[in-house]
RNA sequence: CGGGGAGUAGCGCAGCUUGGUUAGCGCACAGCGUUUGGGACGCUGGGGUCGAAGGUUCAAAUCCUUUCUCCCCGACCA
């Protein structure tokens, strides 16, 4: 491709409204463009990286059984009344309403309508197991759009599933889709940590993230020193200790002036933050069949913990949850700041509390009452009931459940993610199958995404400088960049640079080159920006010597090949660049 | 939705506090000339409903009100 023609052009400045390296180098190079908050285009070059992933994708998926097919975007409410999920999810969900004022939706993703396709077309235990995927817009109405592609609204998703005569096939093959997954984030370039995580709007028994660490990253990985424990902050567990054992003492009231938060607290008494408790209060939104419900929800965790919100989330089984006001805190007869279930009136309320502050006796705790505390509350005794359940935050030194190890965090993004979905769709979808007896089971299945967007945006994360992109060879929009320097009188090395381009092409490698009048400066700084691997550049200083100049973007290397041997000479430079993501794809991959 | 910031040419910004000619600067863009191996120089030129609506005023980019959009930080996910 003749930059001089290519829908292209680089920005000197950074946009200001974009923060992270990914999004300012993606549109400096002009790879894409917003359109709105959260809506992109893909320009020809970004779209040429598009195509490269999504040509891995293909080849993986088809590597273990995949079948591509496509689905709509704009779907019936119907299908997503039948899962329920029209009900349980929020605003996330675009709706509309066609012209005849019937419900009307955008995909989020693509359960309903293959469970209602499957529903349909596998009657049989022998058209099991089959596995089908596409690669196709979802819409998300998300909160907040933010760093370029990280985080988008409507965005381009790889999503497969598999469907499975029973949980033994899907325990067979899932461990093949994860393989696979190592191979498609190690093909474009990028390491990714697998982790355990919640299973979220999807539902379903188990789950698993694709993490690719960056700081940009809007998860927290959980990971032990240790052992091979790994998940998301949201579900991660650790083994939790009493630290203060003894005999109950009596309960008493102390006067603990401006004391409102933990860390006063404890340095007024002369005590550890993990010798109190802390009261938390919450309103969750509960959807149950067909009645929503706000429900006040009094938590009490130990004082130097974290509330884990997807956890008390899960525990409770609501829909949302929101901090509650102070009126609706006062109106149980608590104290914001000097909060504890002692005397109030939870009888319209849900009291979930920290397995860790029913274990631990002798704590101290809010009195209700300004500037009071009670010292020696215990669970059991001074309040009981309500839910006793792990909801807080696994953290930096916490211990390990399953060794003791250390536990240590990371930041990440989330490229992908598997779900073993079991029967929740198939019972609510009605795909069921006769097996050989000829009596009916419902298909067990599986779902698994892969945002392709956000795997480019991660790419590019991991792979940059302070002057551009660097690609891997992998997902290079071309795979060299020709340089020609020549000057409107140096026609001697016009006509070596076009028949280099000609030459190349016919050796069937990609090649940009960049033909435009600008000055080298320009040039060059525009390939450094763009990131192709490998950079050739002719100009009259080398062909003079019969010599043209390559320059390796990743290291900076420059060498200088014979002019008319352009094609050989530069053959390893290529393989190169190829072994570093062979490299990649030979480690180990970890167990999930 | 809560908190913070910003909307002036394709991009980056100044001007606004203290209203006053025809709204400026750099980059980018077009033409001509000189240049030509790491973002050249000169001359000329094009491009703006100053986010929108309403108001105050002899006069509004500037003051007031409303509204929309975008970005960043917190509750969501590929």
């Amino acid at each position: 491709m003749r930059l001089s023609k290519l829908f292209f052009q680089s920005l000197r400045d950074n946009p200001a409204d974009a923060e992270v390296a990914s999004h300012q180098l993606l549109l400096r190079a002009g790879l894409i463009r917003q359109v709105t908050s959260g809506i992109f285009e893909f320009l020809p070059l970004g779209m040429r990286v598009r195509q490269k992933v999504e040509q891995i994708l293909r080849e993986e998926m088809n590597a273990v059984d995949g079948q591509e097919m496509i689905m709509p975007v704009v779907q019936p409410a119907e299908l997503w009344q039948q899962s329920g999920r029209w009900y349980q999810i929020g605003d996330d969900l675009m709706r509309m309403q066609d012209r005849s004022g019937r419900d009307m939706c955008l995909a989020m993703t693509h359960e309903e309508v293959i469970a209602d396709l499957v529903s349909h077309s596998v009657n049989s235990y022998k058209q099991l197991p089959v596995v089908m995927y596409q690669i196709q817009t979802k819409f998300r109405d998300e909160l907040r759009a933010r760093g370029g592609l990280l985080r988008v609204r409507e965005f381009t998703m790889k999503d497969a599933y598999s469907f499975h005569a029973d949980f033994e096939d899907l325990d067979r093959y899932y461990p093949r889709m994860y393989e696979a997954y190592f191979r498609v984030f190690r093909r474009a370039g990028l390491d990714v940590v697998a982790i355990e995580s919640d299973n979220g709007m999807m539902g379903g028994t188990m789950a698993h993230e694709f993490m690719a660490i960056s700081e940009v990253g809007e998860d927290t990985l959980v990971l032990c020193r240790n052992c091979n424990y790994r998940a998301n902050r949201q579900v991660a567990t650790f083994r939790k200790t009493v630290v203060h054992p003894g005999a109950r003492l009596p309960l008493e009231s102390v006067h603990t002036p401006d004391c409102a938060t933990i860390e006063d607290l404890a340095k007024y008494l002369d005590i550890a933050e993990d010798q109190t408790a802390k009261a938390i209060f919450l309103v969750a939104t509960m959807v149950r069949s067909d009645t929503v419900e706000d429900v006040f929800v009094f938590c009490m965790i130990r004082g130097d913990m974290t509330l884990n919100e997807t956890k008390l989330i899960n525990a409770i089984n609501a829909a949302s949850l929101h901090p509650a006001s102070e009126a609706e805190i006062r109106a149980v007869g608590a104290e914001p700041g000097y909060g504890s279930p002692v005397d109030v009136d939870l009888s319209h309320s849900l009291l979930v509390v920290d397995d860790l502050v029913a274990q631990s006796p002798n704590l101290v705790a809010g009195a209700n009452k300004v500037n009071f505390h009670y010292k020696n509350l215990n669970y059991g005794r001074d309040y009981d009931g309500g839910l006793v359940a792990d909801i807080v935050s696994a953290e930096t030194g916490h211990s390990c459940e399953n060794c003791g190890g250390e536990l240590y965090s990371l930041r990440g993004v989330e490229v992908g993610n598997t779900f073993k979905l079991g029967t929740k769709y198939s019972e609510t979808m009605d795909a069921y199958y006769s097996d050989n007896q000829g009596s009916s089971h419902p298909i067990v299945m599986a779902s698994y995404g892969i945002g392709v967007g956000r795997l480019i945006a991660c790419v590019v994360e991991q792979y940059h400088d302070e002057n551009g992109i660097i690609w891997p060879l992998s997902v290079a929009p071309y795979a060299v960049h020709l340089i020609s320097l020549a000057t409107a009188k140096q026609t001697d090395v016009q006509t070596k640079a076009e028949c280099l381009y000609e030459e190349l092409k016919r050796e069937g490698l990609e090649i940009l080159y960049d033909d435009r009048a600008d000055r080298a400066g320009v040039k060059f700084n525009d390939a450094d920006l763009i990131g192709i691997p490998l950079q050739l550049t002719i100009g009259n200083r080398g062909l003079s010597q019969g010599k043209v100049e390559l320059k390796v973007r990743r290291t900076g290397e420059r060498h200088m090949l014979n002019a008319d041997e352009v094609p050989v000479a530069l053959a390893p430079f290529l393989q190169a660049e190829e072994n570093l993501i062979q490299d990649l794809l030979a480690r180990d991959i970890p167990q999930a």
